[in-house]
RNA sequence: GUGGCCGUAGCUCAACGGUAGAGUCCCAGAUUGUGAUUCUGGUUGUUGUGGGUUCGAAUCCCAUCGGCCACCCCA
């Protein structure tokens, strides 16, 4: 800790003993997406700062804020890491005509990087994955976005993540919603705390999110924007609830739910925890009509959400669901005249086969070569000495079984380790 | 960014103003070619870092870096 080189503040090393989780995370993700369609798109984590600051908003928080922003010194562009993907991967529909052909549907995963104050949960890099589907108008696409994110709960094997979702209409719908409210507030205004009354006029609708009990109380009859939706917008929100319905994913409208970026318009939605304290939030999205035009495309509907991918892990470990690695199959302890070169192609030979295997190295005596084999987790041990050279031969041993060491011949080598590895699970 | 709690061996922790310790891990031996159990022995630290107070600081004070919790924000 106390050494001269240690790693960004907030930005983590992933070591060994937690890098298979990721592996095994990453791997459902990708098989998710996969069985519902969509394609991976990989975009650079530095864009021009410009991307971030009309997409995002430049009265949110993360833009004002929490962006690593910097001079490019070698020819003066302004570029940032990014927050989030989606202005990117817009920006990279626009850019290469991605839905020329008609509606798309991506999704990602990497590091976002936002300054904030670390917090379990909460890093300056952090990573995210995220679908989108853009081109797509209708709930239906919304539903399925949803639906997919249960399936991945369901195949985490995560519960107590609940849904709550909400619709914010269009842009017109709250300005006129937003009069209203604005003029409500000014009424309550001696019972807003110091954020409250920034808020109030910067991003009101905010204010309505507030945790401060006292706020809450003073905004429980403020108007609610639900009831500014014109028809089309309440028939988008009610075929989006049907869809749920009928897929059966249970989730609570709440009508004080909204985003943190300014690019969302109707659908919005949350999956929340109880179990990771203040970043309850594990998975967030909406839907972004507006967002192709605001950076300069043609006008285009689109729909998506970004996870967690620390949060969601967090949870996978405390469920005891994350798969323990796999161990090598064997491990080969080799002393003596000859025996190097014969453990070498024992273990080629084996691994052309597709097993794993690892080769002791290191040099050691028979018995710290046997731990070292046993601390590997590996079920079989192969045991290469001068006698066995001499006699073209191996010997096997079972590690996680009790049974008694074999001889093995090396020129049937692969059949007599298939046979003895589908014993040693037995 | 604000407030609070906390940094001691690779890991988990003790010592709370008077010589820095335990468990675990690791290494070696008991077993001169055989792990995981048992027994014996051994290595391990600028007490996060930098200052200060004191005869003496892991311990008290200040700063700084890092972690955790809440606010805030959000994934």
């Amino acid at each position: 800790m106390g050494s001269p080189l240690q790693a960004i503040r907030g930005m983590n090393d992933v070591l060994p003993d937690e890098a298979h989780g990721w592996l095994a995370f990453e791997e459902i993700i990708r098989n998710t997406m996969y069985r519902h369609g969509y394609r991976n798109i990989r975009t650079p984590l530095l864009e021009h700062t410009g991307l971030f600051r009309r997409a995002i908003g430049e009265v949110t928080d993360i833009v004002e804020k929490e962006m690593y922003t910097f001079t490019d010194e070698l020819n003066g562009e302004q570029l940032t890491l990014r927050p989030e993907a989606t202005a990117s991967t817009v920006r990279a529909a626009i850019e290469h005509s991605l839905t020329y052909n008609g509606p798309v549907r991506l999704w990602y995963a990497g590091p976002m990087y936002r300054h904030e104050r670390p917090q379990k949960g909460r890093y300056r890099q952090f990573h995210q994955f995220g679908a989108e589907g853009l081109g797509f108008a209708g709930p239906d696409v919304d539903a399925e976005l949803i639906v997919m994110c249960a399936a991945l709960w369901k195949e985490l094997g995560l519960d107590g993540i609940r849904l709550e979702l909400n619709s914010i209409g269009s842009s017109e719908e709250r300005a006129s919603h937003r009069v209203e409210l604005v003029e409500f507030l000014e009424t309550r205004v001696d019972a807003l705390d110091a954020d409250a009354k920034r808020r109030m006029h910067t991003n009101p609708l905010r204010v309505l999110d507030s945790k401060n009990p006292v706020v809450k109380e003073a905004t429980r009859n403020a108007p609610v924007l639900m009831n500014f939706l014109g028809e089309q917008s309440l028939a988008h929100f009610d075929g989006l609830k049907k869809l749920l319905a009928a897929a059966g994913v249970p989730f609570s409208v709440n009508p004080r739910l909204v985003r943190g970026l300014d690019y969302y318009n109707l659908t919005v939605f949350e999956w929340i925890t109880d179990q990771l304290g203040a970043q309850g939030t594990v998975c967030a999205g909406g839907r972004y009509d507006g967002l192709f035009e605001q950076i300069g495309g043609k006008p285009t509907p689109a729909v998506g959400w970004a996870a967690g991918i620390e949060r969601l892990l967090a949870l996978w470990q405390a469920a005891g669901r994350v798969p323990a690695p796999k161990a090598p199959d064997a491990y080969v302890v080799h002393q003596g005249e000859g025996a190097a070169e014969c453990a070498l192609l024992v273990a080629q030979v084996l691994r052309a086969a597709g097993h794993s295997v690892i080769q002791h190295a290191g040099g050691g005596s028979f018995k710290s070569q046997m731990k070292k084999a046993d601390g590997s987790g590996a079920r079989i041990a192969l045991i290469v000495g001068e006698d066995e050279v001499r006699a073209g031969e191996l010997t096997l041993k079972f590690l996680r079984r009790d049974a008694s060491q074999q001889k093995i011949r090396r020129d049937a080598l692969v059949a007599a380790f298939g046979n003895a590895l589908l014993e040693s699970t037995q």
